[in-house]
DNA sequence: ATTGTTGGTGTTAAATTTGTAAAAAATTCC
DNA sequence: GGAATTTTTTACAAATTTAACACCAACAAT
């Protein structure tokens, strides 16, 4: 699977050179310049490394990551700065950055580091999970059950284990109605969309039983469905 | 089978280099950098095996041991460390730890006592059995027999002792109906699944004969079948 | 002759649709 | 610009449809 990785650089002649070598190593590359931007395309398209220079024009490198990590948490970050000072190191990774890298660097530790960070993320959310703990349940994936710490058991169906493990996988991220069409009944059977619905109900009547409404199941209108645990 | 490792260790050229080696061994492997984390991996998934660095970040690793050992008790758990020093390695033991290795050590040397905690746990635990009793019954599988604790002794057939087998080895889990076509048919006969109806239904007619009915073999919809002891 | 397989039928559970109320967003109108 | 109305979308319950399963009986295979 090809790699995608967001480059967040206003400095041209360094944009040019990082996004060719990244290119030639196979990665498709989105280019952006500055800040604002940089989150609006974030927002649109899935990315596996965003690489975010600290000192941009309007919104900085720090304010964009926070701002990224609100919206999902797994993402990894590398930033790019000229400054080595201990305190923008400290600021990087308390703002939920992963790596960092400091100018003027080798190209090359560009391309491994980032490599690096795209394989571990990868291969830490692809495991495969047994169980999952939401509030006061723990979900089984393999005998289909859902325990509470009362000692209740509900079984689940295969549909429902099928999503759960999607959101749950996606965590944090919107999952658009199509996707869940597709990725749960399959490509080419399309029930009407109110039927995700449905499964959503049974969720919230689980596992927000004694919790607020909505805490763990959030629908975004017009898009689709996030579990935030 | 393959095995699941659950590797700690925050220093990443090391972590990658094990980690690599691991893969190349066959295994799975999922790497964890903190021990945080590690406790929360540990408690989603399955595993065969915990590589611990004893000098993490955060929690250390005797701690995260204890923890372990709290929720289960037999995963075979290796410990590394930077220090010679005795203490550290009376620590482990006192903790729970199975092995100790001192860095740096061997990368073949890792691979071969990873390998020997496993093969030691799994023979252990996966230990052919002989026998097994469900509720006033006892099933014996060298003798393909059913004995009842009022003395009535009854027959089972090959067919029935492979996927009381196959069941029981997987308790608690549901077994897809693809499955155990395969692994009681085999690969290329496929029979009806109806037929598997059939060999549960006599499991029931033995074993549920006096307790409600689904009991102990309790069908998933859509998936499969499930023993709950 | 025992065991394995298939087919048929009633039953049950799950998947899906349908319907209504409520919430959110968009639109209109002042 | 903001209040009121309309439209769209979602939440949820209930009804309906669909599919899977249990079970029996008959047949085939070994």
């Amino acid at each position: 699977m090809k790699r995608r990785i967001l480059l967040v650089e206003d400095e041209e002649h360094l944009h040019e050179a990082i996004k060719m070598n990244l290119e030639l190593e196979g990665y498709i590359v989105a280019s952006v310049f500055n800040g604002k931007e940089a989150l609006v395309r974030f927002k649109q398209g899935r990315y596996d490394l965003v690489i975010l220079d600290v000192m941009l024009p309007g919104v900085n490198g720090f304010d964009i990551c926070q701002a990224i990590r609100l919206e999902n948490k797994q993402v990894p970050i590398l930033f790019l700065t000229a400054k080595n000072a201990t305190h923008d190191r400290i600021n990087g990774l308390k703002v939920g950055g992963d790596d960092y890298l400091t100018k003027p660097f080798n190209l090359e530790e560009l391309i491994l580091r980032s490599a690096n960070l795209i394989k571990r993320s990868a291969t830490s959310s692809d495991l495969v999970i047994d169980q999952f703990r939401i509030g006061e349940h723990i979900i089984d994936f393999n005998s289909f059950e859902v325990k509470s710490d009362n000692g209740k058991k509900e079984r689940l169906t295969k549909r429902q284990i099928k999503l759960l493990r999607l959101l749950i996988e996606k965590k944090n991220q919107v999952v658009s109605r199509q996707e869940i069409l597709e990725k749960i009944w399959g490509y080419d059977v399309y029930p009407s969309t109110r039927t995700i619905d449905n499964v959503i109900l049974a969720f919230r009547k689980i596992f927000e039983k004694n919790v607020d409404p909505f805490t763990y199941f959030k629908s975004v209108r017009g898009v689709g469905y996030k579990f935030t645990p």
